[in-house]
DNA sequence: TATTGTTATACTCTATAACTATA
DNA sequence: TATAGTTATAGAGTATAACAATA
């Protein structure tokens, strides 16, 4: 307890303002990183990534769809679509069907086992994000994905 | 356009339900994705990832932290803010200042210079905030502050 | 025994660039 | 020339497990 020295608080500042608390990115990274992990916890038996299973859903959603489009609708690139699709061809999800026209593309379809598979995890799902955000009304719960659907729509210039 | 084989379409299910839209984990990740990518564009001639960033801000925040409470804070593992740290204290911004009744812990300190870094990122960043977000009026994105910061705080077990 | 900081390691996710085959 | 799918590669970011020093 001797105040010999003071070894570092001569050029130390006193912290400031809690500004971090109030920026929509700190706070969205944190919320994201709650319900990430939750949701690879609940999925993982199944294998299924969230990359895995939303782009099955949207197969579900889109049959027939492009792997060029489903990669622009997932916000990812082209070549990480590739992986991924292989892993759901082998699961028997869903399949890489050619198309007449133009044969440098595939249309990509949902299979049964896809369709069952998909609507069994989305209920899992549904079932654990309403546990897990129990501390959210419905009514704010309907709020936020308005909130982030105008986000999600934002277009970014470049 | 020959009807002959009918090749995939036998096993083929049609699409339904646009339940993807729905989930909050999904809507979530993209609006995640758009902020994340914009506080990267940003922050990318100043060197600040998001995780370097709030390091700072927190020993801002909070001087003489340890480097465990502030890795529970973020929501990280120890090891992972060695790293960030070393980061942090080469470039002069925080110091590893020895505690004198515990000779395991470091009490993280600002100093000016991490100040001054950390003010003009702050700027920075919100200001890019309200250009990013002008979709959202000023009261939505409170609304979505507050909303984000109940998931942030939800206890998840084990 | 428990905790702090550290290191080594590996895993997940993703972007970039180059290639091919088609258009 | 441009586009769809593919491959190889590299880079973040992170977790896990082990360790030494200290409590």
């Amino acid at each position: 307890m001797g105040e010999t020295k003071k070894p570092f608080e001569a050029q130390v500042i006193d912290g400031d303002a809690s500004d971090l608390d109030s920026l929509i990115g700190y706070n969205m990274k944190r919320a994201y990183m709650i319900i990430q992990n939750d949701f690879r916890r609940i999925m993982k038996e199944d294998g299924f990534s969230a990359s895995l299973f939303s782009a099955l859903a949207l197969v579900v959603q889109y049959p027939q769809i492009s792997q060029s489009k489903l990669a622009r609708m997932l916000g990812m690139e082209r070549s990480g679509l590739v992986a991924i699709i292989d892993d759901l061809e082998k699961r028997g999800y869903v399949a890489r069907a050619t198309v007449p026209g133009d044969r440098r593309v595939y249309a990509l379809a949902p299979l049964e086992a896809g369709l069952a598979a998909y609507r069994e995890a989305l209920a899992k799902i549904k079932a654990h994000e309403d546990k897990l955000l129990g501390a959210l009304s419905k009514g704010e719960q309907q709020i936020l994905v308005e909130l982030l659907r105008k986000i999600r729509d934002i277009e970014v210039e470049k």
